[in-house]
DNA sequence: GTCTATAGAAAGATAGAC
DNA sequence: GTCTATCTTTCTATAGAC
């Protein structure tokens, strides 16, 4: 038996790796099944073994930040809340996250992207983003009011870097944002 | 003399105009020529008569708010910076922005989508941010860092609200933006 | 399950008539 | 300047061999 499940679960992992990390640099149109499956080491006809549209593995690859994004590491541990969040939004906010990351952040990198599609993919990036909203209200006590605005000023500014031209001005952005939502998170 | 300058003037203007609300709404691979131009009330061929390539085009649309946006809008008319500034914010924070506007703000609309495009189309999306952080910038008196993270918010605000799928939460993400963009508005 | 080959559709860009 | 017709490329999805 030269296919075993494992194997195929593994085969399923490496493309659903691919589809994140190709999917959120170049976004969906721009990202043929050959490209993907020849990113996972396998060919085209595999692809339909696993999936059965290429709309479908879109949201299932944005669904799987839930089990493998940054948002579930819990360290560095034994630190604060507050110390917590400000080192999410520290690595968040960075010019590593917008350039080299391999996983990236699929709220920010696909916000356009998404907003085009069919409801089964804006319903899974309803689902990260309501994630992504509940680990920052766990971790600051303030109202929901800021909370929401603390995420939309992460999300807003790393989609917005990504779209800027001029380095000097992404970095402004970012410690920009960086400093304010400290304050808020600080304030009361 | 059957074409006048100006007939060519008008075409190329009612293209930019449609370029402008299809390529929002739809972003630009989804897309056509084809669509861009029968919305324009013409045919595929007359469109390389105005525009040299697709791309080209898009820059151009871009750009073009920077002529036509709601942001050169004065009105309503004798009221302070400030209460101007909180004006915009409610249109812009709004769902008929989100939903309705023909011709929507392409910073929060295109965000992505420019991301992946080529230089010329990434320097038009930032002179445009460019100007709205400036005009920001005119109307309260804050530091860098609160204008560049409200701009970021507002962005941030209108693409993810376009891109969830639960209108209620949409509600809930637009009016946390504009109360705490108000208050950094109002702060010292 | 994965491969190669191919069918079928869509779209960017060009050519030539009016 | 605008039209129709067409060339060409690209890509999703399927078929059939191993």
């Amino acid at each position: 038996m030269p296919y075993t499940l494992e194997h195929k679960r593994i085969s399923r992992e490496k493309i659903l790796k691919s589809a994140w990390s190709l999917f959120s640099r170049r976004g969906f149109d721009n990202v043929s099944i050959d490209d993907l499956m020849s990113d996972a080491g396998m060919t085209r006809g595999a692809f339909y073994a696993h999936f059965g549209t290429k709309s479908e593995l879109y949201r299932e690859a944005i669904l799987s930040v839930l089990a493998h994004g940054r948002l579930n590491q819990r360290e560095p541990d034994g630190i604060s809340d507050k110390a917590w969040l400000k080192f999410l939004l520290n690595g968040y906010l960075s010019r590593g996250h917008i350039e080299k990351e391999p996983s990236p952040c699929p709220l920010a990198f696909l916000v356009t992207d998404v907003a085009n599609r069919e409801p089964p993919v804006r319903d899974a990036y309803t689902q990260v983003y309501r994630k992504l909203v509940g680990l920052i209200e766990q971790h600051c006590d303030q109202d929901s009011d800021v909370v929401m605005a603390i995420t939309a000023m992460m999300i807003g500014g790393v989609s917005i870097g990504r779209a800027l031209d001029d380095s000097e001005l992404v970095d402004q952005l970012l410690s920009s944002v960086e400093k304010v939502a400290e304050r808020l998170i600080d304030e009361k």
